[in-house]
RNA sequence: UGCGGGGUGGAGAAGUUGGUAUCUCGUCGGGCUCAUAACCCGAAGGCCGUUGGUUCGAGUCCAACCCCCGCUACCA
């Protein structure tokens, strides 16, 4: 297939959602990846534009305002701030950090929508949805929770089951209950716009497989289909074989985009059509600052449009986003979508409601001025194709002997010796120096290629690995050479060695451009006032006779104590998990009538006998004397209780609970527990020892 | 129980399209002394989870199985 060299890039990069801080896991999942590519492109003189801005719509900010007693607007105003400084101390480089509450985005999105609407893109469908009458409103998405209707679990959401994935409408679920009011909502009529995805579902497999489509009228740059991530394929593919189904496309809400259309009162576009139209309207915002033409950068077919996301946002950018955007017409489709997986942390999952993470806007408060080093450690570990894990200790191990001991002394050995037998004046003549070495020179060439190469296939860890190996190969050369043996008996050859070591350091300064910034502008500096950075094509001109600056280290070492504390700190972090979220007392149910009160049979039990279930974290097996029989129960409460301690214990339990088996024992009734706001659990018992079976009402 | 990820020298990891098994840390020995006790060389250490298959050739492809991890089931 022959495949059309792009005259111009269009990155993005997934917008982070403005209710949160943002963690090393963002950054490794879709940033640094994203602005590595871009740096490089910019380097290589392409012409690209890099695209990011906070999401600021959707119920779950809403949500959390309402938790908070504060309003959506300073959430996201609270986020935008500290997610846009976040991005700017890591030099994550883009041309534009925008926003979707902007105006700008409201019309894009608003003229986007028309246009679907007006291509018969939509279906209109009046539906029942779930309608809270004590708030007076309809809970759209994660408004509901309830059973999912595919794995069974409880507490998924209206819009996704978050244990097996599955995506849902909120009327799927079994015993829905409101999040506003913790009653059992009302189906009501309510009309809104469906995105009838079945209709495309032929032509995105043909796209997602083959990267071409039979039957498109517009002139498309082709991609390399197999250039796609294994594991983002994947996903698609089996999204697709599940088949597509039909997504409401605008919600019952009012914090978002209105739906711009006569008899849509209370209804806004679904987050997931306005955050990825957030790329387009950002980069019309950027065009407009800039005097550019927004279109060329995503409706001419010879723009490269790749979407930088986690592996969580895989179906909407490869899947529903191309639909919106060909059903809307004009535009291009991405050429790639590489997804990266998830970073873990020290053995266990990132997680911000356990406050399981390092923080960006910490990190650089606890560890100032390191930041190369954490863009350093989060490339070399790029969960690109596989979760990967960040410790303290590997960051440590990563920063002292790669960075201090290999690049950053090769560098100091390079100058200090410069200084000390010429008095840092470059050695050689004519007009710039060059390679003496030949196989050094080739070598130097080669990895040119072989970065240029991963980095344009996105594998950002191979290639800043072979530019590290550039400098073990400094190293090499310069042992071999030994100049300070050789300076007195052959100080032609050691001249030449150095000033090669001289000129590889120049390299190294180029190659590091993408991956670390600020070092390699530091490695600059120390060349030449001249050089503050170099394109990927452009001679390096260092002219014989003028002047290097005096050596700075590059790194310094990361020592134990600073890692304890880290290491200390979230731990200290875990012990305090959950509070803010299990703070929230459980609502009020809705009332219930004295018979079925009555009809409940509770009773006063003594534990007999208790084991742990195998091969379950939770459950023990308790044998309980009711008074009427002897029976087992098997209760979720191994996390608080040990087996051993609970014996003799009275407790209070449901007797006349219909029995289930768990785990392939048969529970024969439940055990009451208290569950406080840290959620603990704590027995019901009577206060003193009584008989067992006595009646509870 | 379902889904996902993974099993490569002591530890942690690479390994792109199948063709001499690599890096970092650690261990041992040597060298060097320009260098942030850093650098360089060498050595020991691997049935690349198991079994079978495809192939001239498999860590790499196919099949089955075993094991580990996460979420889930594991309901208060």
């Amino acid at each position: 297939m022959e495949y059309r060299i792009p005259k111009r890039y269009t990155i993005t990069a997934a917008l982070p959602y403005a209710n949160g801080p943002l963690h090393i896991g963002h950054l490794a999942g879709a940033y640094l990846p994203s602005d590595i590519y871009v740096r490089y492109l910019r380097l290589q003189r392409r012409d690209v534009v890099f695209i990011c801005g906070s999401d600021e719509h959707g119920a779950a900010i809403t949500l959390r305002a309402k938790k908070e007693g504060i309003t959506p607007q300073e959430i996201i105003e609270k986020y935008h701030t500290l997610n846009s400084r976040a991005f700017a101390d890591f030099g994550i480089s883009f041309d534009i950090f925008h926003r979707t509450s902007a105006p700008l985005h409201y019309d894009t999105a608003q003229a986007f929508f028309l246009q679907l609407e007006e291509n018969g893109a939509f279906e209109i469908e009046e539906s029942e949805q779930f309608y809270d009458e004590q708030f007076g409103q309809f809970l759209a998405d994660r408004y509901v929770t309830g059973m999912c209707p595919k794995c069974g679990a409880a507490g998924a959401y209206g819009d996704q089951c978050e244990k097996c994935g599955s995506s849902l409408n909120p009327t799927d679920l079994i015993d829905p209950i409101s999040t506003l009011s913790g009653t059992t909502p009302v189906k009501r009529k309510t009309q809104h716009w469906y995105l009838p995805m079945h209709n495309h579902q032929a032509w995105v497999e043909e796209w997602i497989t083959s990267g071409r489509f039979k039957d498109i009228a517009s002139p498309v740059v082709p991609h390399d289909a197999s250039a796609w991530k294994q594991h983002v394929r994947g996903q698609c593919l089996s999204w697709i074989r599940d088949g597509l189904k039909s997504r409401a496309m605008t919600r019952d809400l009012d914090w978002g985009v209105p739906v711009p259309l006569p008899n849509s009162d209370g209804k806004v576009l679904y987050v997931w059509l306005d955050a990825p139209i957030g790329y387009i309207s950002a980069t019309r915002q950027w065009a407009k600052d800039h005097n550019k033409d927004w279109s060329l950068y995503w409706q001419d077919p010879n723009t490269r449009l790749i979407h930088f996301i986690g592996k969580d946002n895989i179906v909407f950018h490869c899947i529903i986003f191309p639909i919106l955007l060909k059903a809307h017409g004009g535009f291009i489709l991405p050429d790639n979508v590489p997804a990266n997986e998830f970073l873990n942390l020290e053995g266990d999952k990132i997680s911000t409601s356990r406050n399981h993470a390092v923080w960006l806007h910490e990190y650089l408060e606890d560890l100032p001025c390191r930041k190369d080093e954490l863009r350093y450690v989060l490339t070399s570990i790029s969960p690109e194709n596989a979760d990967s894990e960040f410790t303290w200790k590997d960051y440590q191990t990563r920063i002292n002997s790669e960075l201090v001991a290999i690049l950053g002394n090769f560098v100091n050995r390079v100058w200090v010796l410069y200084h000390k037998y010429y008095n840092g004046l470059i050695q050689g003549s004519g007009d710039q120096i060059s390679f003496h070495d030949v196989d050094l020179k080739d070598m130097v060439e080669k990895t040119y290629d072989s970065i240029s190469q991963h980095i344009e296939q996105f594998r950002f860890r191979q290639a800043l690995f072979e530019v590290m190996d550039l400098a073990r190969l400094g190293n090499r050369f310069l042992t071999e050479k030994e100049p300070w043996k050789k300076q007195s008996i052959a100080p032609v050859e050691s001249a030449h060695a150095l000033t090669d070591c001289l000129l590889l350091t120049a390299h190294l300064g180029r190659l590091l451009q993408p991956f670390m910034p600020d070092t390699s502008k530091r490695i600059f500096g120390m060349l030449s006032d001249e050089i503050s950075q170099l394109f990927w094509d452009e001679p390096i001109i260092l002219k014989p006779g003028s002047q290097i600056n005096n050596p700075i280290l590059l790194f310094e070492k990361m020592e134990d104590d600073q890692i304890t504390k880290q290491i200390e700190k979230l731990q200290q972090a875990n012990q305090v998990k959950a509070e803010p979220i299990s703070s929230t007392m459980a609502p009020l149910k809705s009332e219930v009538v004295y018979d079925d009160f009555a009809r409940m049979d509770i009773r006063v039990g003594t534990i007999k006998e208790a084991v742990r279930v195998p091969k379950a974290d939770k459950l023990l097996q308790i044998t309980i004397d009711t008074g009427l029989d002897v029976r087992t129960v098997v209760s979720g409460i191994a996390e608080h209780y040990k087996p051993e301690e609970i014996i003799g214990k009275q407790v209070v339990l449901l007797v006349n609970l219909a029995s289930r088996k768990l785990r392939g024992i048969e529970s024969q009734g439940m055990i009451l527990m208290a569950k406080d706001l840290q959620g603990k659990l704590y027995f019901i018992s009577p206060e003193q020892m009584i008989d067992p079976g006595s009646d509870v009402s």
